[in-house]
DNA sequence: AAGTCATTTTGTCTAGGACAAAAAAAGGTT
DNA sequence: AACCTTTTTTTGTCCTAGACAAAATGACTT
């Protein structure tokens, strides 16, 4: 696997590329002497790749709760034997039919074959249905793929094929639901900063499936504008998908925000498996950390608000 | 319209509410005099919610091209003068069809009306056909929201909402289409800073009508990435798309960078209104402004190249 | 019109110091 | 051993004020 012929990173680069803010770096840098960055001519940071890339790896493992003051110093051998700690699963011994489709997928993205890996999404999708499709499959293969990539052993291009490819997958599937009328009426989007389209594909499809058509804004809208958007449009429910992209903090303090924007008739449902170490709850947000708790959480809905149909706008 | 009772905001709060940093909010301050945010028992900055307003309204006329040194200082009165200022260009005398059909759009758009839209925008498809629908249709609608959505007449989520429905009816349309076996095999993509996937899905529909099935890697693929994938794949031309959210002397070193990086035979294709007004020219480039020249070029690739069949990868 | 050069504007970077919020450790009670 | 309270350590964010490059503007020339 070649290694990435790329220029050192500046700060910002590197605060967008790990999340860690440019305070962090610097603080960092004193107290434990890492990341050290090379200087330019005018004295600005420039970090070169295989730091941002061990930054990285602490950034993930900061998201599992460890703490800095072990890591920031540590060697990278020790990083990534934590890393494989409790990272690496075990595959299971049993060779699922499941299994073995994800394990199809990841063979035919490291070949780039892109004709064989659009037919076997596509007949996937067919044989399975759209929900069993997301749950089942979707699902874990976006794990694994962004497992394998964090290890190296697929590049930036293949993991763009893979959502380009399944993107389109979850499209073609919820665009041949015929559009339902039951409620409620749900706006799907994610807040600043979460990138991330497939979550809420992935969402939208478990919801169509309910026969629920919702209204999707795309990734990084801001609360304002979700605030705005959802009263004029008299929705029932804001979606929002949030990834491990986003820390959980700076996810917690932007949802309180929109919360309080909001009027208390409109819930919001929180989705992703960034919430599945959180302890704290927040009230008025409905957390599903999986996307098989979806019809459940539906299904309360529906009994708590009595009317069986819901406006369609 | 409820005013909402928000609390006055952090520094960091402000900045995730209006896309402004830290240190631009810092430096206004000090420069301009404004904000001029009180200060908690620790000294540190919290702004009323009736600055982090003006900020937002500011923060959108820097959008549309205007200045801070201008807008900074000055009284609210001032700045909702400038946002309704250029508001109303007059519209077209003549009523075309197709005038008429951006109107509806855009009047769906302005009204929420999700459903509405999505069902226009698939008859829209339906009748003029894939080909037509993104030359005659989609790349004026797109300028056209650009255009009102920089006059403020539209908000983010209106935009986004267009986004995510026009990306969806483009999707189904390509996926209608039986894969084609003709040449050349085409790889699709933007360069890192093009977020834009229309533009992308645009391309992927032209070069789809005309027996190409091609290979897209969605948006913000590294130049070392493209290369390798392009390489190992076996593709005969990279396509590239650019709004004009880049700048033109940075899209320019990228695709220098980017030829570079490629085998002499592998053809660059690069699209989008960016390059209306370039007069230097790339060897090795091919610089495609508007849509309705693809087929034309598709053509002459065609012709340099006898083999009528190309290697399906 | 279009290119070149000087000037102003504007955003981002740097340095350490400071401190609160969160986590861990220590101590005390049932 | 389990649980609550207090102290200590860790850690992220905020502060000030100076510096400077990239971008935009204006002046001048071809």
């Amino acid at each position: 696997m070649p290694i990435h012929q790329l220029p050192d990173a500046s700060i910002s680069a590197v605060e967008r590329e790990t999340g860690l803010s440019k305070d962090t770096l610097r603080v960092w840098e004193r107290r434990y002497g890492f990341p050290l960055p090379r200087r330019d001519a005018h004295g600005e940071r420039l970090y070169p790749q295989d730091q941002v890339h061990k930054l990285r790896l602490i950034s993930r493992l900061l998201d599992r709760g460890l703490r800095p003051g072990q890591l920031v110093g540590a060697p990278l051998e020790t990083l990534l034997a934590r890393a494989s700690d409790e990272g690496g699963m075990p595959p299971q011994g049993a060779r699922s039919e499941d299994g073995e489709r994800l394990d199809t997928t990841l063979r035919l993205l490291a070949a780039y074959d892109e004709a064989a890996l659009r037919s076997h999404l596509s007949l996937t999708l067919q044989r399975l249905g759209l929900q069993r499709f997301v749950i089942d499959f979707a699902a874990p293969m976006n794990l694994k793929v962004g497992e394998t990539w964090s290890l190296g052993q697929l590049s930036i291009s293949q993991e763009h094929l893979y959502t380009e490819q399944m993107q389109h997958q979850l499209r073609q599937g919820i665009g041949a639901i015929y559009p339902g009328v039951r409620g409620p009426s749900v706006m799907l989007t994610t807040l600043p900063g979460e990138e991330h389209q497939l979550g809420l594909l992935m969402a939208q499809a478990c919801l169509a499936v309910e026969g629920i058509r919702c209204v999707s804004l795309g990734v990084q809208t801001p609360a304002w504008d979700i605030s705005e958007a959802a009263r004029q449009k008299g929705i029932d429910v804001v979606g929002l998908s949030f990834s491990e992209a986003l820390r959980q903090k700076a996810a917690l303090e932007m949802l309180t925000d929109l919360r309080d924007r909001l009027p208390e008739r409109i819930e919001i449902w929180a989705g992703g498996a960034l919430w599945a170490r959180l302890r704290r709850r927040l009230p008025g947000v409905r957390f599903i950390t999986r996307l098989e708790q979806l019809p459940r959480v539906i299904a309360e809905y529906r009994a708590e608000h009595q009317s069986p149909i819901a406006n369609a706008g």
